[in-house]
DNA sequence: TTTGAATGCGCC
DNA sequence: AAAAGGCGCATTCAAA
């Protein structure tokens, strides 16, 4: 086993510097242990266990602290080969004086040794056995990369640029024609001024009046005048009539020209920043609950514009939402998942992280950075690329099996390029967890039965309202598109689609009834006939909420007010072994009347143990898959893991292998029952399907379909 | 000029 | 009588 503190940082370098001996230690059955992502699991993925430094945690486990020296030339960006070796000798292993038992070597080990007496008495040893495979396969991730295709974002950028100037250009032709200062339609404040009416304060430059002389302020400046004998000065040249009047000197080098003077005068109007307000005209009536904590120049709020606000006023027929709209959108796109260059000349976006000699960006995957357990990405974010119904985006992630490479490293090519993309997902991988935590038996009958969640929901809804119709007429109305009112149906089965997500973390009847369109009354028709078709899900809840506050512990943290409070922590854990952790939170006006001073929240309850059980199944079977892929040598070079996205992995493979690659992938990501059934003791009794699809690139998919 | 809060939006 | 959750990144704006 390897133990390292944020491991995954020295095996990227061992992998940069080619070290075979890694891969080949793997291939025998060798593990990592990485004692960063340990400590946060031990923790229950508390926040302050997220990227903890090993210098906080050796002191805990018996360990002593860094030697500040080496840290200090690290962070002046001295290079590791550059550091004299004693000094990194006595870092690494400790001074002679400790005996050569010490360091960030001995801490590691100290650390270690007390995380696995942690993890033996929580529980969690096999599971975190599991994820540090999961760690494996994430590593591999993102020293593989993704590739891309550098001339298509170069076209799609160009394309978008356009757009957005066209709707600039529209745009522009609603800003008043006396707007004195620079309209920005991205400046929120601006926008709800412009649309909903307001004042904007803006700075300009101007004149200003001088305090001690009531006049406007002005520079002052120095001039040369001539002196007169009685003793003022002037500013007139002297001629034939005046000139008796002037001084001169009498005696001297300089005797007989005229004596000067320098005096102050008053120069220029002096000008400086000052606040100036501009009022617009209400166009529309804006909704009170669209107010947001800013306000304008006269201290009247300021509206939010955000896209379903502008949406919404589409309906009004304001003539440039329209446009404002898919300004909103294109900035987005462009400036989050392109290139922007700011006005100090920055640049930011998706496309910076592309590697300039190879076109790979290599994003991170991060394993100490939520509190669900689940994984985060940054630099850039690989898990929220805009979806192919919504961008291109995605086209530009590609194979990196071209001509090119398949040359280099003798690999066959038929093409330009004869890779292909490849993604696998879970479906509905939340309702198959929220299956196997509660252990409902009619939920877990409709997960075997393969029963359409959102059609069910249709019947439910209507089967507690006045019409009954059974589940296969749902199927039939929602999904059929021959039938006679399928589009009724299928927009039926798009509300209770949204239902069910907002139904199953917790949202209230008000929220849902907003957001479906439903009314109240509907709403909480369906929520009890849910409640009553799964009642193993309330009784889940009902669980875990008890063992959070029967295992509450108190701490103190400054609440809203700014004041010191009492709050508390509690836990609860899963069957896999993971822990999480809740805190408490102020509790509103009426309970607190009542002596009740924090509550938990019960939507946080009810979606973490889902959220980040799922994440779980998804990283044990990622480090499965990565062992495959490492035991098969990448199959012979030929595919690669490139990414995971909570529910699904990524693999960039030429097509040669494409039907075992596929095959393999979808064997392994559905093996969840048979692995913690084995492994765990658990008892799962749902399939957990996955879908594979596969094409040129991430945005051009088709479904994968198994040889007969 | 830098920093942090607020807002908004991309994904699951 | 309250409550979908989890992220990362970009922009604006006010305060330091």
């Amino acid at each position: 086993m390897l133990v390292g503190h944020n491991i995954k940082f020295d095996l990227l370098w061992e992998m940069a510097q080619g070290n075979q001996e890694l891969r080949a230690f793997y291939k025998r059955g060798g593990r990592v242990w990485c004692t960063q992502y340990a400590e946060y699991l031990i923790r229950a993925q508390h926040p302050d266990a997220h990227m903890a430094a090993l210098n906080d945690l050796a002191p805990k486990y018996g360990g002593t602290t860094k030697i500040d020296e080496v840290k200090a030339l690290w962070e002046a960006g001295v290079l590791t080969s550059q550091i004299p070796e004693d000094l990194l000798v006595d870092y690494l292993v400790g001074t002679p004086e400790e005996d050569r038992n010490g360091g960030d070597i001995r801490n590691t080990e100290l650390v270690f040794l007390g995380q696995i007496q942690k993890a033996v008495a929580q529980g969690q040893l096999k599971m975190i056995q599991d994820r540090m495979d999961g760690l494996c396969a994430t590593t591999e991730m993102e020293f593989n990369g993704l590739k891309i295709d550098v001339a298509e974002a170069g076209r799609r950028l160009k394309v978008l640029t356009a757009d957005l100037a066209k709707q600039d250009e529209e745009l522009n032709g609603f800003i008043p024609a006396d707007c004195p200062f620079d309209f920005n339609w991205s400046s929120r404040v601006h926008a709800s001024c412009l649309i909903f009416g307001g004042t904007v304060k803006y700075q300009k430059q101007a004149p200003y009046l001088d305090e001690a002389t009531g006049e406007l302020a002005r520079k002052q400046e120095t001039e040369t005048h001539f002196l007169l004998l009685d003793g003022t000065t002037t500013d007139l040249a002297p001629d034939d009539n005046s000139k008796s009047l002037y001084a001169t000197f009498v005696s001297g080098k300089r005797k007989g020209e005229y004596k000067t003077k320098q005096v102050k005068v008053l120069g220029e109007i002096k000008v400086k920043y000052q606040d100036f307000f501009y009022s617009f005209p209400r166009l529309t009536e804006p909704n009170e609950k669209w107010a947001t904590k800013n306000t304008d120049g006269y201290d009247a709020p300021i509206y939010s514009t955000s896209g379903d606000i502008i949406v919404e006023l589409a309906l009004r027929n304001i003539p440039f939402v329209k446009a404002l709209r898919s300004k909103q959108k294109l900035e987005k796109e462009i400036g989050t998942y392109y290139a922007k260059q700011d006005a100090k000349g920055e640049w930011s976006g998706m496309l910076t992280c592309v590697q300039k000699h190879d076109h790979m960006i290599h994003h991170k995957l991060n394993h100490t950075s939520t509190v669900t357990s689940r994984l985060s990405s940054s630099d850039p974010n690989g898990q929220n690329l805009p979806r192919g119904d919504k961008s291109e985006v995605k086209a530009q992630f590609v194979s990196r099996f071209t001509e090119a490479y398949c040359k280099v490293h003798g690999i066959p090519c038929e093409t330009d390029n004869d890779g292909e993309m490849v993604e696998a997902d879970y479906s509905q991988l939340e309702v198959v967890v929220q299956g196997v935590l509660t252990g409902d038996a009619q939920l877990c009958q409709d997960l075997r039965d393969r029963v359409d969640f959102h059609c069910k929901r249709v019947a439910a809804k209507f089967a507690a309202t006045a019409s009954h119709i059974t589940y296969e007429y749902a199927l039939d109305w929602c999904k059929n598109e021959d039938h006679a009112d399928y589009k009724a149906g299928k927009k039926e089965r798009t509300k209770c689609k949204i239902f069910s997500f907002q139904r199953a973390y917790g949202a209230g009847a008000a929220t849902i009834a907003e957001e479906t369109g439903m009314s109240l009354e509907e709403t909480q028709a369906l929520m009890q006939a849910e409640d009553e078709l799964y009642p193993g899900v309330v009784a889940f809840n009902a669980a875990v909420e008890s063992a959070v506050i029967k295992s509450a512990e108190p701490f103190s943290a400054l609440g809203d007010d700014g004041k010191w409070k009492t709050y508390r922590r509690g836990y609860w854990q899963a069957p896999t072994g993971t822990l999480y952790t809740w805190r408490s939170y102020d509790a509103p006006e009426y309970a607190r009347k009542r002596g009740k001073l924090d509550t938990f929240n019960p939507p946080e309850m009810k979606n973490y143990p889902v959220q980040g059980t799922g994440g779980e199944f998804v990283q044990c079977t990622g480090g499965r898959l990565w062992r495959h892929f490492v035991a098969n040598d990448n199959y012979g070079g030929r595919a690669f893991l490139v990414n995971t996205v909570h529910d699904c992995n990524w693999a960039d493979i030429h097509k040669s292998v494409r039907d075992q690659v596929c095959a393999d992938m979808k064997r392994i990501m559905e093996s969840i029952p048979e692995i913690y059934n084995e492994r765990y003791g658990m008892n799962i009794t749902v399939p957990f399907p996955v879908e594979v699809e596969y094409g040129p690139n991430m945005n051009k998919l088709h479904h994968w379909v198994a040889a007969a």
